[in-house]
DNA sequence: TTCAATGCAAAAAATTTGCATCCCA
DNA sequence: TGGGATGCAAATTTTTTGCATTGAA
């Protein structure tokens, strides 16, 4: 699993970008943070938050653009975005109904035979090529299953 | 599996709620649609428009608290929506990230043992109750593919 | 007839864009 | 130092809310 904190800095000046404090902060919150975030708690975990909220979004987009950060279970009304699967490794997320908190999954148990089976069947029925998935599985986390 | 046309209506008098010419537009684009819609797309399909589309929200709201309808795969910076399980059968989605087109795909690669295993599991190591379950596919579509 | 439901307007919330200024390479 | 990036303001887009009027039961 690589290091967000010097792949992404060395991917964005590969790429003619440059490292300023807002894409620095933002991307620390990334590295630091495990699960899926909206722009607005990515913004909130900024110290000090003396950077714009704009600048947080321009960022996110960027990192999508350059595939180091993608979308991940969108709540009501607003995206959530989480660092690839290149630095997080491969998970899915427990999604509590009540609450609306996000955990991560490690183990996928959609991988193997199963999944590329499915694979060669869908290309060769409907012709879609599938690359990716996302499973969500939805419930009551530990404190809203008590309540 | 049950037939929405009936049901629905039916569901909605006996809870006190009436049934009205927006109602009956938004019901008739779910029951006659396949796959996911934001609320821009349903209201769209509903011939003349001469509903408002704040009564569109509503409707998908009221159907949702009813559990008639159920948010599936949100796109960028909007929900879709569409039947519940009950209506349309255990189910999941093939998403094209190309055109962003959403197809339905019947057979549920999860179902079974590895899924009961992962519940019980996850049950007792995080507290975590999975009472229901999502799998989007994505990839490219056949023309996407072919393009 | 009556109260829930609608349409219109306007507010909120999430996200994007324009532009003068700033600062990283 | 020059051009990409930022901050601020304002525009867009999606969704929600307030309120007088309408219409289903």
């Amino acid at each position: 699993m690589r290091d967000p904190d010097v792949v992404i800095p060395r991917l964005l000046s590969s790429r003619g970008f440059r490292l300023t404090r807002p894409r620095q902060a933002v991307l620390k919150v990334f590295a630091e943070t495990e699960g899926p975030m909206s722009a607005a708690e990515i913004y909130s975990r900024i110290e000090g938050h003396r950077i714009d909220l704009v600048s947080v979004y321009r960022t996110i987009r960027l990192l999508q653009d350059i595939g180091v950060v993608r979308v991940a279970g969108s709540g009501p009304g607003f995206q959530r975005f989480e660092l690839s699967e290149e630095f997080t490794g491969h998970h899915h997320h427990l999604i509590c109904q009540v609450c609306g908190q996000i955990k991560e999954l490690a183990n996928c148990m959609l991988e193997g035979k199963a999944l590329d089976l499915l694979k060669k069947r869908t290309l060769r029925s409907v012709g879609f090529m599938i690359t990716d998935h996302d499973v969500q599985l939805f419930g009551r986390c530990a404190n809203c299953y008590a309540a």
